[in-house]
DNA sequence: GGGAAAATACCGCAATGGGGGATTTTAAGG
DNA sequence: CCTTAAAATCCCCCATTGCGGTATTTTCCC
């Protein structure tokens, strides 16, 4: 089985460059090469790639607003972004924005080859200049890491499975019938799990809880 | 020139096997290799590797442990995580605790040892796996927020004054008071700053109009 | 067996969100 | 000048939510 890549590259030269080393390399295949991402969906759609390569300075619209629209509308393709530059806004912009994978124009064929292929078996793939930005950001951000306060809410088993059911965007009637509780005890519940998340409203428990890694 | 490795694995065939691969690859030498590290600092000192290979998962004082005292006693010195696990919790405390990369032990010697180099030359290296859950932490965490559609929610002059008076936490009321009209107009108002926006509560607006710095 | 925590359930009230409709003011352009 | 669109103003209705109580039963640990 081959994997279907989508190149998003402005400049001619590398476009069709990318486009001759991967049509020319046995289990890949380039199914569309695009100088904008101005219809990226809509080229997505078209091409259905397994695996997006974008680069992330084009004229127009950038690869990083591109990139969401992906990961928010096709969640199933992947995004390797492709750059000249490396300064940590745009990668973590980039990452932020849900890419599987972020490597430099300056890495060898091989290496892109290899990233694809780990983005596409589900994995992520960097260049190690990358990583290491990376990788200074968790150095950095260490202070915030390390003391989040309390991880633990000593929320009851019961209560993070009303938690879990409010982030599926269930209402204290659905709660009810899928927890074969009454309403009364949904709202019983979730006002123990705002008290003990510290939080006002069902928008920021969700919030602390995708955070923190609860339920 | 040649680059110094030191090994820290408590298991005996894991450890030995490693030298061999390390010691018959041109480009690399085994300096040191260690059953445990409760003499980290001292043994690193003796060894004086170029790259430390840290297994993880040891008998009395952990890996992790260790990186922290090498990354804050000799610097210089660069740490690779080696694993079997990847659990969350452990590559964020790795990488907090200084370490330049993370790798598993499922890994192929050739990937071990483009590592030890990417490392050595002073970037970061991670298996595919463990870069996919430093990429999932970056969506979770909304570390810096990126939204694609429009930066400008086309607030009006309005909305946007009524938008910082509920990021200062006037209820209706407040801000009725505030902006010297009705209590229905700040609802209206409110309505269409929420339309805009794309959210459906007070905290999320604010959440939002946080991370974008609209008013 | 007794006590603490959890799970269950109910009531009432205020605040909020969402739908609709409506008028006036302002801005912009033909 | 007039038309039109957008912005700003106001009102009503109703469901949902958040928060304050109270209370009973179940579960679990000492």
């Amino acid at each position: 089985m081959e994997i279907n890549i989508a190149i998003f590259e402005d400049n001619k030269l590398i476009r069709e460059a990318l486009q001759t080393i991967i049509n020319g390399t046995p289990g890949f295949r380039c199914t569309g090469a695009f100088a904008n991402v101005n219809q990226v969906l809509a080229d997505v759609e078209f091409s259905r790639p397994d695996v997006v390569l974008m680069d992330i300075e084009m004229p127009g619209r950038n690869g990083i607003d591109a990139t969401k629209l992906i990961t928010d509308n096709v969640p199933t393709v992947k995004v390797l972004i492709q750059t000249v530059f490396n300064d940590n806004d745009k990668i973590f912009k980039a990452l932020c924005a849900g890419a599987s994978g972020y490597i430099l124009k300056s890495d060898s064929p091989l290496k892109m080859l290899q990233a694809l292929e780990d983005v596409y078996k589900g994995g992520a793939a960097m260049s190690p200049s990358i990583a290491q930005k990376v990788m200074q950001f968790f150095v950095r951000q260490n202070v915030i890491l390390v003391q989040p306060e309390e991880t633990d809410f000593d929320l009851s088993t019961r209560e993070k499975e009303i938690l879990a059911l409010m982030m599926e965007g269930c209402n204290y009637r659905d709660i009810a019938d899928k927890a074969f509780i009454s309403y009364e005890t949904v709202r019983t519940h979730i006002k123990h799990i705002y008290k003990k998340l510290h939080v006002a409203s069902r928008s920021e428990a969700i919030l602390k809880a995708r955070q923190q890694g609860i339920a």
